[in-house]
DNA sequence: CCCGTACCATACACTACTGTATGGTTATCG
DNA sequence: CGATAACCATACAGTAGTGTATGGTACGGG
C-alpha cells in the first residue's frame, strides 16, 4: 500500500521520512501538544506512517528523546547567541537580546521544562541551556563594564525574568513590550539610584 | 487481611485514608515525583494499599486531579498573602514577599506548572494563580504610591523573575538573596535613573 | 533493468494502567 | 452487642502503549 501525499498539519507531507523528519516532527509536536505524544504510536499516528518507520530509525523511544533533546539544545542557544553577536554592536545587545527572547513564541520552551520535570534527560538539557544563557548575559554584562560577581546576579534575575514571562505563556508587544525592556536594561546596566533607599 | 502501620516517606501511617489523606499524598507525590505518578495504581502503591481505597473516594481520577488542584490553589495564594499582610507594615511587604517567595521549596510549584502544560484544568489553575500573585504585588506597589499602569507592569516583571527562579529550581540564600531582593526592591518602587539612559 | 538498501506495514506477546463488581473487614454509635 | 456505614482487597475486562519479528514496497546505482 503506497503512502502519497498524507495530510498533516495542514500542509502536504510526501513519501518516506528520514530520522530528521522524526525529530523535527518530534520538536513540533513536542511544543503543540506535550511531550506525553512524544511516543512511537502517537507520533506515528501523528506522521501518517506506522511505527514501522520509527522502529527503523530509532532503537527505542528513549534513543528518540535523546535527539529530540540534543537537536532542541543547539536551537535554544547558539543560533540566537550567533545572531545578536554579528548584528548588534556592544551596547544595543542586552535590548536586542531582551526584545528577542520576550517576544518569541514561547510554546517549545514550556513544553521543554514541563518534560524536564518528569524526565531526567530533559532536565539536564534545560540546566545546560540555562548555563549557557546566564553566562552569555553575563558577558554581555561585564562587557559593559559591570563588575563580574554583579554582573552575575543581574544576569540571573534578567534570565529568570525572561523565562517567567515565557513560562506563564505571555508574549508582551507593542508599548508593554518597550517598557519591560527599559526597566530590565535599567536593572541590567544598574542605573539604579540605591541612595534613595531609605 | 489486615493493614498495619505501613512505611511512607519514612514516617508511620497507620489503617485507614480519608480522602484528604489522598490530596495530601497527591501533591506530596507531585512535588517529588511528578503529575504522572498521579494515578490510581502509583499512588495505591505509594500510600501501601489497593486501588480499591481510591474508588471508594473518587469517582475516576479526573476528580481526585480536580480535588489535588483545588488544594493546590488555595495553598499557592491565599495563605502567603495573609501572612504577610498580617505582620508586615505596608512598606515591608515587597521585601518581606520577596524574600519569603524566592527562598521557598519550588518543587510544588514546577511540578504544577509541568501539570499545566499537559492538562488543561491545572493550566486554568495557574492562570488563575498567577493573576491572583500579580494583583497582589500589583496592590502593593500602588498603596506604596506608584501609577496604576505602571504598577501593573513591574508587578508583572517581578513575578516573571520570581516564576523563573522557582521554575529554574533555583533557592537564593544568604548574600545572593540579599542582592536580588534589594534589587528588585529597587526596581519595585522606581528607583531607577531614568535619565542616565543614553 | 534489476538488485540491494532503505523504508514501511502488520501481527504478536507483553506491560501498566483504567474502571467496575463484589465481597471482606473495621469502627462506631444507639 | 450488633447493625450500619466506612473503608479496603481482589478479580475481571478493557485500552493504550511497548519492542520484536518478519515480510512487503520503492528507488537509485551498477
Amino acid at each position: 500500500m503506497a503512502l502519497v501525499n498524507t495530510q498533516v498539519y495542514g500542509w502536504t507531507m510526501s513519501k518516506r521520512l528520514s530520522e530528521s523528519d522524526w525529530i523535527d516532527a518530534g520538536l513540533r509536536v513536542l511544543a503543540s501538544r506535550g511531550f506525553h505524544v512524544l511516543k512511537a504510536e502517537p507520533l506515528a499516528k501523528e506522521l501518517g506512517v506506522s511505527r514501522g518507520s520509527f522502529y527503523w530509525h530509532f532503537a527505542d523511544v528513549e534513543a528518540f528523546h535523546r535527539r529530540v533533546i540534543a537537536h532542541w539544545k543547539a536551537l535554544a542557544t547558539e543560533t540566537v547567541i550567533a545572531e545578536i553577536e554579528d548584528e548588534q554592536p556592544l551596547e544595543m545587545r542586552l535590548p536586542a537580546l531582551l526584545r528577542r527572547a520576550l517576544s518569541a513564541e514561547p510554546a517549545l520552551e514550556i513544553a521543554m521544562r514541563s518534560w524536564a520535570a518528569a524526565y531526567d534527560a530533559a532536565a539536564a538539557a534545560t540546566e545546560e541551556v540555562d548555563r549557557r544563557r546566564r553566562a552569555y548575559l553575563t558577558q554581555i554584562l561585564t562587557e559593559c563594564g559591570t563588575g563580574p560577581a554583579l554582573a552575575e546576579t543581574r544576569a540571573a534575575i534578567l534570565y529568570w525574568t525572561y523565562l517567567g514571562c515565557a513560562l506563564t505563556g505571555t508574549k508582551p508587544a507593542g508599548r508593554q513590550l518597550d517598557i519591560v525592556v527599559e526597566e530590565l536594561c535599567a536593572l541590567g546596566s544598574g542605573r539604579i539610584s540605591r541612595e534613595h533607599t531609605r
